[in-house]
DNA sequence: CGATGACTTGAGGGAATTCAACCGTCGTGG
DNA sequence: CCACGACGGTTGAATTCCCTCAAGTCATCG
């Protein structure tokens, strides 16, 4: 079992990624993911055409799959991997969004400009589709319609706990939420493990709680020296859940 | 026509609420907000039904639309007056999420509770719709999702641009921003006028911005002494839009 | 006219930032 | 093989921006 997690936290769920090379294969029908995804709501017909208007793309950390202010001409929906969605201010200052996991579907804008930008973490893989090609597929197709919706609420209810969080939150509870909250979206693609793994930079999870990278590594080792947690290579282990709960719903 | 902005101010745009009382009237197709909200996707035959499933209500200043934590068997699009929507803490501190306008489409969740609260700041019209009633009457309209997907998408990219605020900006660009924003989103129901009217108080500034009142009050104190804007009854005048526009892009 | 509520102003304090130094790991090339 | 720099992270000291606490103003209203 750990075994398993640790292979599973190499290459987070991507049976697709195999079949990289033959175009032409059941990618879709085989994904992994699917159940995750907005492809959910789809019929195995639909899966095929879907198939056929998608293009299976795969990134390494750092690239960046858009960036804020480009034509939106395409939308995704991950595979595998982890992705950060950021804005910039002018003078460099960033706000990192979200940390976006296989299954979530990314791109989506109500102008034809990226209002953010995103980059692979680790290897990341996906399936992009261009804009014009999924609203005439989507656009009678009310079940795939209602799918979407469902992705967008979601994200929104995420939005608004990332408010109120930034805006009312303390350093402490932030870092402690960051843990929670990290934790229980990694048990739908990692498995549950004892171990939170941290694929970010400390700088990553500073600018998602709108703090310092020094504000963020000074209050794990303080969590560290008050035995809530042990901090270890790649990530943490929680050794008081039931104090980091506590501080995270505050 | 400074008469008819400060008519418009007290009763934001709603023909609809004449007829709250004949409910057999053509409340929809008479809706002086259509054009601003998810029914702009209807036809005429659906406005006939839409309005037979809906509901018109009013709220007084202060009465609440609906409570997080509730049970979400409504949706509302807002017609008239301005609501406000925010989560609390346990503690009490409070997250202002945003203000909705008329033709704002509030309450979608993805679970079967409301994530937030929504209260009226002024005298507020909305049809409420029950979630059922509107699962049933869309899920056959395709027109009608991709409205919704389009207010969701619009409604998360105001939500992304406040999550860079609340992190990133400092409390001068805060309040700068929210005067610039204000007003941009006012000119749709107030029409384009010298005075930013400001129907809600300091502290549901503050609760926005993620700042404390006196913060609020402070800073606009301020840009008052450095000649930026002028404060006046119920609002701001705005002196040098060019630097107001500066701090809010910054 | 006293009371209440919304807002402003001032003084002082504190949480988080800024600035700076330091540590350990890793990859590279002399 | 190890010196080297680069990089990510941690730690300390000083600063600052915003908050807290407290008092004061002004308009409204019973």
């Amino acid at each position: 079992m750990d075994q398993l997690s640790k292979r599973r936290g190499m290459q987070l769920c991507d049976v697709a990624a195999c079949d990289a090379g033959r175009e032409k294969s059941h990618r879709c029908l085989l994904c992994s993911v699917r159940s995750l995804s907005i492809c959910d709501a789809l019929s195995q017909v639909d899966l095929v055409e879907f198939e056929r208007i998608s293009r299976h793309v795969h990134l390494d950390a750092n690239q960046a799959l858009f960036t804020a202010g480009q034509v939106a001409d395409a939308i995704y929906s991950l595979t595998a991997g982890i992705t950060r969605l950021y804005k910039l201010l002018p003078d460099g200052r960033r706000q990192i969004l979200g940390f976006a996991l296989p299954g979530d579907f990314i791109g989506a804008t109500p102008s034809d400009h990226y209002g953010f930008s995103a980059d692979a973490i680790n290897a990341v893989s996906a399936c992009r589709i261009s804009r014009d090609a999924l609203y005439h597929f989507a656009k009678r197709k009310p079940d795939l319609l209602l799918r979407i919706n469902e992705f967008s609420s979601r994200e929104l209810a995420q939005a608004q706990n990332q408010m109120l969080l930034l805006g009312r939150r303390t350093a402490e509870e932030k870092v402690a939420a960051f843990l929670i909250d990290w934790r229980d979206r990694l048990v739908r693609v990692d498995g549950d493990s004892e171990k939170i793994s941290l694929p970010m930079s400390r700088q990553d999870i500073a600018d998602f709680r709108g703090l310092t990278i020094e504000t963020v590594s000074r209050t794990l080792t303080r969590f560290e020296r008050e035995k809530m947690l042990a901090i270890v290579a790649g990530g943490v282990r929680l050794l008081d859940v039931s104090r980091a709960e506590m501080l995270a719903a505050a």
